[in-house]
DNA sequence: CATGAATGAGGTTTCATTCAT
DNA sequence: CATGAATGAAACCTCATTCAT
């Protein structure tokens, strides 16, 4: 067992090992124009071993964004279960937070999310990788969704479809980081991203407040 | 002249065709997925032809977006300009109304948007398509912010930086759109986009107004 | 008759057109480089147009080279038969003027003529055009050994095989426009192909001698 | 050392194998006709490898070029510098048998040379590439042109410019074995070569003597 | 005769993936 | 387990040539 286990977390090392670079590498050059011999270069392993690891070049993108679901939904997760004493509007403001965090670890990759997601390769991940994707971004939406629907039902926020909230709130974010003219201005303004999700949210909670402050 | 002009508009009809079948093929299996020759098979011409109109394939991808971002600011330039008489939040309804239709004319060549904008091989476009995609997408931030601008000034509006406005309106639109669970909501229920655009404005209303109702 | 005649010239007409628009786009760009299209828009003419007139491309190649071997020939053959009263010592002087006339007439088509000969597309020229190729250029240099051959039978030149003597004559001027370093010094020194000629001929001269001066 | 050697060897065998393939597929068919699957298939490679050796098709071809070349300056250097005691004239009759052999060598190469050197498409070599077969085949012509600088010296060659002798030289190879008609005789008569080079050099030797003899 | 839009075969090159060492 | 040389399929793109007008 302990040999077992100690192989085992040397692996999941070197997972670690790859993935870090593949990211830096996919952020750099984009999905198309990163071949698996930058990475494996990166990575200052060879082309071949990448594969002991990751069946293919798409498994291996995909696989980055497992990791910033898996955080996105933690973070979530935390906000939901974990702080019961919190209301409606302070967790919004928290979604906030996580939102920016999610932001601030990994920028790029999320951008790369969204190549993946409006992507034509998902169809060769094994089903395993796909399904957990899958699952971990509707986790994640009806984690946000929990949060407003507990405001519903406090009689706090407007009584629609809680889905659609969570949806709003995602486009929001992700929006505000895709849309072309936005990524000039930051690049420009470092501080742009946090005022605009900060006006964002604000927006966003006084649209569904039931009781105007 | 006539002999001209008469080849002219041939000339276009024939981008307009490629156009057509390029948009149907990307839509269907993505960017890099597509070939050339599949797009020549579904336009009935032969590869070579594509070339005698497009100068490579990723400005045939590009122009598809120019398209729609055209439509796109041909819609925005008559709610701000034309519609002299309607208040802001009239004008944001009409937004609400032109986002939809955007959505409408081409619900897919949105997604390749965002591909080609969060894209690496952009830079091997001709100068000028390029500045004119940058033209079209800025300026229809712009003419966004123009609205939300009026709505401020006439105190309707809380008083924020007006692009930021435009930014998360696009944001919740484009967003909305993009997030994988949202497609595969969407699929399923035609009508969900719509409501939660509907819904989505409607925060959005409620969140800028500065006197509520 | 005077109508078939006409017409004939005109089609001839065309033809040098033609040639001379190809000449220029061949030297400058080479033959792999040079496109039909750019002869065409060269000689303001259209593509098709150029195939009324020649086979394919490489005959419209082959057709410059014949061209200059045709001048070659005439030169070649008012030294041998019209100037009967020169001695061979001056034959061969005026041999020099004709090879330098030559390369004057046409520096680049003669790089050209080799890249022809060198080359491998000769098989597809039509048969008549190859085999006037072949007489043109057999029957040069069969003009050249006439000249030695002469000088052979006064007695004034070294008794060797004329065709040989010819041989050397051709690589003579040919290889001195040829070589790279060559190419390099004429082009910095006008001057140095001329001065080049005259020492290899003064040398040539000198060795076939019988009776050294 | 003894395993990075070993592959910087094997690597070495495997560039030759290349080259020796490319050369009897570029002799057999010439440069344009020949594709690099052909030379792949020869070299009972895959097309993909003949790229882990060489950066494009014209470095392979040219990489043909220099190979002949360094074998003449080798050749060229040992009558230069090794052979103190030859006098001039026998100098020349080295040369003779340097040039002779280079043919033997590689008699189609040579003719491969030419078509490089008036060619086009060889600008895109690696600068270091284009160097290199730049200063080949200037130093070539050098040290032909210090056997004849020698000789001049000596009071035995008439007094004229050695690098003209040397191109001189050169021309009367390389044209002998470019001339078209010649090429048709060699293949007839595989003597003609060596004669004619003998006259060649013959007369090139009475030529340039100042003291006949 | 002239046109020039269309063709489509075919070439070069890339790169994800494999497998013998 | 790791390597990295080799693979070979497949993509983009060019351009000589044709043919309907």
């Amino acid at each position: 067992m302990g040999i077992q286990e100690r192989k085992e977390r040397e692996r999941e090392r070197r997972r670690q090992q790859i993935m870090v670079a593949a990211k830096r590498v996919f952020s750099d050059r984009g999905f198309n124009k990163t071949t698996m011999e930058d990475i494996a270069r990166e990575a200052e392993l060879s082309p071949g071993t990448l594969y002991l690891y990751f069946k293919n070049k798409d498994e291996l993108f995909s696989s980055l964004s497992i990791r910033i679901l898996q955080y996105l939904n933690l973070r979530l997760e935390h906000v939901v279960n974990d702080e019961k004493d919190m209301g409606p509007d302070e967790k919004i403001e928290a979604l906030k937070e996580v939102m920016y965090d999610v932001y601030e670890f990994d920028p790029l990759i999320l951008i790369n999310m969204f190549h993946l997601q409006s992507s034509d390769t998902l169809k060769n991940l094994s089903p395993q990788l796909l399904s957990n994707i899958k699952e971990l971004s509707r986790n994640s939406l009806g984690l946000m969704a929990r949060i407003f629907e507990e405001g519903t039902e406090n009689d706090q926020f407007i009584d629609r479809h809680p889905m659609a909230f969570a949806d709003i709130m995602w486009a929001i974010f992700s929006g505000v980081v895709l849309w072309e003219e936005s990524k000039r201005i930051i690049n420009e303004d470092k501080n742009y991203l946090k005022e605009t999700l900060e006006i964002a949210f604000d927006i966003f909670a006084r649209g569904i407040k039931k009781v105007e402050t």
